[in-house]
DNA sequence: ATGCAATATCGCAATATTACGATTTTATTA
DNA sequence: TAATAAAATCGTAATATTGCGATATTGCAT
């Protein structure tokens, strides 16, 4: 068939596989690394300085998004993205909960 | 072009989506924490506990192993996969790191 | 209203992922 | 050595991802 069988597995495992699709390509990592350093980025800014052309870059910032972890506004004529840092400390919980859990289990 | 482009990133940046993208499926997070649960199990008790074929979680479970993250050894005729707990507080960190820096650096 | 600069979306081609049935390989046991 | 059971690999179809050029949209300034 080819297409992942999200049904088969809890909640849980499925935020989890989400949030990590999300941070499964170099150029989203490369993005948020970035976002972070200068809090409040354009994304003619970041896609310069990720090397990626500006469609590419606005496209993997919606991913970004649509997982929750971006917030953005406009400042000017430009869009201002920066991380909702809530959102990210979530994200963290959520990976160091199944991290430990597995850790805690095995062996 | 459709080629995720890795070489314009530092190889941190790469190391950190791999292992994202080998957490990226719903079925792996599963595998990982079913194998978590008894540390040494069959890939067939495995199948059936995640209802996936034997041949899909094969698979899923060499891409873990690629990974680095599991350790398998032949006991009885059979095979047993456990979590490489060394590699997997590695992996640990190297997530804690990237959410850390990114939280100290954003606001 | 018109022009401008920044960002988002569309359409597409190349490639990667996912899942499974069929088959082969591997390690033990009779 | 032959039979076995378990796991890996092959082949394939369906779908998803990645990246970019072209185009549309957005928000401000004149």
């Amino acid at each position: 068939m080819g297409v992942t069988k999200r049904h088969i597995h809890s909640m849980r495992v499925n935020q989890i596989a989400d949030l990590a699709k999300m941070l499964s390509n170099p150029a989203r990592v490369s993005i948020i690394e970035y976002i972070g350093d200068c809090d409040g980025c354009l994304c003619q800014d970041i896609s310069e300085k990720i090397r990626l052309s500006q469609p590419t870059t606005s496209q993997h910032l919606q991913v970004i998004k649509r997982a929750g972890i971006l917030k953005s506004q406009f400042r000017g004529k430009a869009q201002y993205y920066s991380i909702d840092l809530r959102k990210w400390e979530q994200a963290q919980e959520l990976f160091n909960g199944f991290f430990d859990v597995t850790k805690a289990k095995c062996c």
